[in-house]
DNA sequence: CGATCTTTTGAAAGCTTTCAATCCAAGTGG
DNA sequence: CCACTTGGATTGAAAGCTTTCAAAAGATCG
């Protein structure tokens, strides 16, 4: 979702900021002493809505699953983060949403005041965050459409089409998805039950779509098949 | 949905470009040249999916509407567009969203590199920017709980409570709601059928929650009650 | 290998949509 | 001033898709 890469080969006091490679794209590396890391463990929380929001953090690892619950318990979760990713840029006092890690994962913690800092001081700093959010944004809004307008069948393959262009970004197979989250995950993000996901991927299977080589290692087999009913035009 | 205020008693060279009354919020007024205002017409289009992204435009008066759409016509509106509110910060190449104004409107036209000219020369002028989107971000994650998880009634219930909430930001009287957009905008934004809005609407009245004053003129009579609802507490 | 969690599958129920018809308000023109 | 027209809103009934409830089948882990 946000346009920064992780910190690869892990070099703890500089932060790669932001780094999207396209041509042109400013590309900002600072050193931080006042952030730190923090491992969680798979379900663990990062945060929880109503915590006073002191920091904005970054995934370095893993995947982050960022939602928000109804009081009888719904729950949407608006989206997975992944490692580049920034959560809590949207909300400047206090959490409306919870954080979860889905599985192992590492986050850096960097304070507000780190961050207003670094926004007045580096020119460049304030509009690669103008980027990120702008992207943000735009991605959350292809998933207004997707929730608003769409089929079960159409928001899964929506959804695995999706993984497949983050693959894709990122120079990795584009047919060979990993889906680190559970089906009720998958459910919760994409406004189904469990057992409608289920279904649907069941029929993707079915029209050889996709191959499940595990419950979370999927195949795709015809993409062209996969964006045609991601955007509806057959059932 | 942007936390900036219209340009209050039409002041043409002076763009009031964000003016968050907030407690250490800034204010920005600057004046430009190379800015233009154009006059809409009713369902009249601001642009088309497809058109070149060239400005950035900042509604003065009147409602603009800005929606996605899927091959077979499927239609999901992202956001109303309020006076203040800004349009095209999210996607810097091309537009994947059409905007078309639900009535007379007049909206102010800021060339992308008038934008960047504004970011670098004046400092609080990209801060400005991240709050803007970052609370429009913000907002669109609470139409996504919305979309994904929230029943018909609770749907149409948060949808007033909305406008009852803008209206108490802007000073208004927050129970005399009214309603720009046609019924079959209400159903596209809110991922439902005229038919199924109509019904709620009707189901409100008959709980003595709203009343109807004219078919864009609703009145609460039970803010908590509608509170209660948009949050699913009951049916 | 048993215990538990997750996924898949089946059948019935429910909510929203679809299809149709009526109602309503606002113009238009005679 | 009153039919007539028109676009929008409401209401009704049947159909459809997703959910709910229930159970079986897999997968994971000690």
């Amino acid at each position: 979702m946000l346009n920064a890469t992780t910190t690869k080969g892990n070099k703890p006091s500089i932060a790669q900021w932001l780094d999207n490679g396209s041509a042109g794209q400013i590309k900002i590396g600072h050193s931080f002493s006042n952030t730190n890391d923090k491992s969680l463990q798979a379900h663990e929380h990062l945060f929880v809505a109503g915590d006073a929001q002191t920091r904005v953090y970054q995934i370095l690892e893993g995947v982050v699953g960022f939602y928000e619950l109804l009081p009888d318990g719904r729950r949407q979760i608006v989206t997975f983060c992944h490692p580049g990713d920034f959560i809590g840029l949207d909300h400047p006092e206090r959490f409306s949403h919870s954080a979860e890690a889905l599985c192992a994962a590492k986050v850096r913690c960097i304070p507000l005041t780190a961050m207003d800092r670094l926004i007045s001081s580096e020119p460049g700093f304030g509009q690669a965050l103008l980027r990120v959010l702008s992207s943000e944004l735009a991605e959350t809004r292809e998933q207004l459409l997707s929730l608003g307008r769409k089929s079960a069948h159409e928001k899964v393959a929506t959804f695995l089409l999706r993984i497949a262009r983050r693959n894709e970004r990122e120079g990795a197979n584009a047919c060979d998805l990993h889906l680190p989250m559970k089906r009720s995950e998958i459910a919760d993000y994409l406004g189904l039950t469990i057992e409608t996901v289920s279904r649907n991927i069941t029929k993707l299977k079915a029209s050889n779509c996709i191959r499940l080589n595990s419950n979370s290692r999927v195949e795709v087999l015809d993409m062209d098949l996969l964006e045609s009913y991601a955007e509806g035009d057959m059932a």
